[in-house]
DNA sequence: CAATATGGTACTATAACAGTCCACTTTTGC
DNA sequence: GCAAAAGTGGACTGTTATAGTACCATATTG
């Protein structure tokens, strides 16, 4: 299937969890205890997003992480990047192989594969992590194509 | 990084190919030479999709594959679903497990999760083999939420 | 300087994936 | 009928990615 890793999913309930107390410097033992996962994993985890940026860290006996930016301008796309790599659908996509495109056929779906890497990237661009800590709140997708019906209405 | 295996977009593009002359009768062969993958491969995927209903088969000497239905009506998502299994980005989303959900945080993100893969998978439904066929052609995907800009048009 | 927290790195067991192969069944045509 | 060609089903293996853990170094507080 399809599916992010666990650590990425976990990394999500952290980076939620800070977000709902942004100004405040969270230990790992705090964080670990809050979200249910063990201390050494998420240890891995916070080492990662503050590489990445997305956390700021304090050392010594007091210290903690906190949000390097405000909830709303962490999207899902920065947390998934951050954990994941790059988002890409096809290796086609990521890293150009000229062997493996031969045929004009594969072409036109490599482009295509490219646009839709793109918009799920966009959908995954459009949740911030604010929101995140929202129960549910209404998102809709409309899409206007060259098909049948010309827009379409999808409830999120 | 999430993304799909080599198998599915392998898949994709053989789908692609049975598009571009639905009606006709095409023979492994024939498909592994036309999109370059090794023959195999290839019949393994075709057995794959036939299985999935996606194609439908004719044994004996002049066999060969061809599409269950129109092009117009075979999403991305069904080629997607046959080869990697039902849509899911997390593990939460496909199967409960009521231990690792302990906190009412982890829930909301839960919840969040759920409506971001359903967007993912949307994406997905609405781009059919036809369009694949074709070189490029534009999507316009548009967010209405209640994030700082209320609408949001992502070319796509 | 001692206690506690983060930083960096390496390691291992497990699982998933890609790719291949073989024995079987069905159809066509001689 | 029988042989050739094509799909059907299942199993098997090497490779790769992932999850989880452990260890030691570094920084900060009091």
């Amino acid at each position: 299937m399809i599916k992010m890793g666990k650590l990425t999913d976990y990394g999500t309930l952290i980076m939620t969890y800070l977000a709902r107390e942004p100004q405040r410097l969270h230990a790992t033992q705090e964080i670990a205890g809050a979200v249910g996962i063990a201390l050494p994993t998420v240890t891995k985890l916070l080492k990662i997003l503050t590489k990445a940026g997305l956390l700021e860290s304090q050392r010594g006996i007091k210290g903690g992480y906190l949000l390097a930016r405000s909830p709303q301008s962490i999207t899902m796309a920065d947390v998934i990047g951050a954990l994941e790599g790059p988002f890409g659908l096809t290796d086609c996509g990521t890293a150009e192989k000229p062997g493996s495109c031969k045929r004009e056929t594969a072409c036109s779906v490599k482009a295509n594969w490219q646009r839709i890497s793109q918009a799920v990237n966009d959908a995954l661009a459009s949740v911030t992590l604010e929101e995140m800590t929202i129960p549910t709140h209404p998102i809709v997708m409309m899409r206007q194509g060259a098909t049948t019906d010309s827009n379409r209405g999808v409830t999120l």
